[in-house]
DNA sequence: ACTCTGACTATTT
DNA sequence: CAAATAGCCAGAG
């Protein structure tokens, strides 16, 4: 189902993407602006990620970018309330990277 | 309508 | 491996 590029809930659509990302996984802004057919648009993603703090259903925490790295965490509350909710999830954090990314990686297509 | 900005990414130095 | 560069596109002023 391709979506069309259009303003049109944008942001709606990352959250939509980003809520369903299961417990003690984590995705990236890539993967997530892939999955909604603009995979160039990734930075859009960690827009919406801005605009998701009103949004208490998404979880923000758990993208990060392709590397793993928390580059968002600065944008939580705190110094590294990021990294805390993450690993209060089995997520080990090391170096403001996630450990193991690769097998910890959520991608939004394993739903299908 | 125009310009600036950014929670990205891939490529190059 | 770290830093710089370029492409990207939608929101805000």
């Amino acid at each position: 189902m391709q979506y069309n590029p259009n303003t049109l809930n944008f942001f709606e659509r990352v959250y939509e993407v980003v809520v369903q990302v299961p417990y003690g996984r984590v995705t990236s802004y890539g993967a997530i602006a892939k999955h909604l057919g603009a995979p160039k648009s990734s930075r859009m993603v960690g827009w919406a990620m801005n605009a998701a703090h009103s949004r208490m259903d998404v979880p923000a925490h758990r993208v990060v970018n392709r590397q793993g790295l928390l580059t968002g965490k600065h944008h939580f509350p705190g110094s590294n309330l990021m990294q805390q909710l993450l690993e209060s999830e089995g997520i080990v954090v090391k170096n403001d990277k996630v450990v193991d990314f690769k097998t910890k990686f959520w991608d939004p297509a394993d739903l299908y």
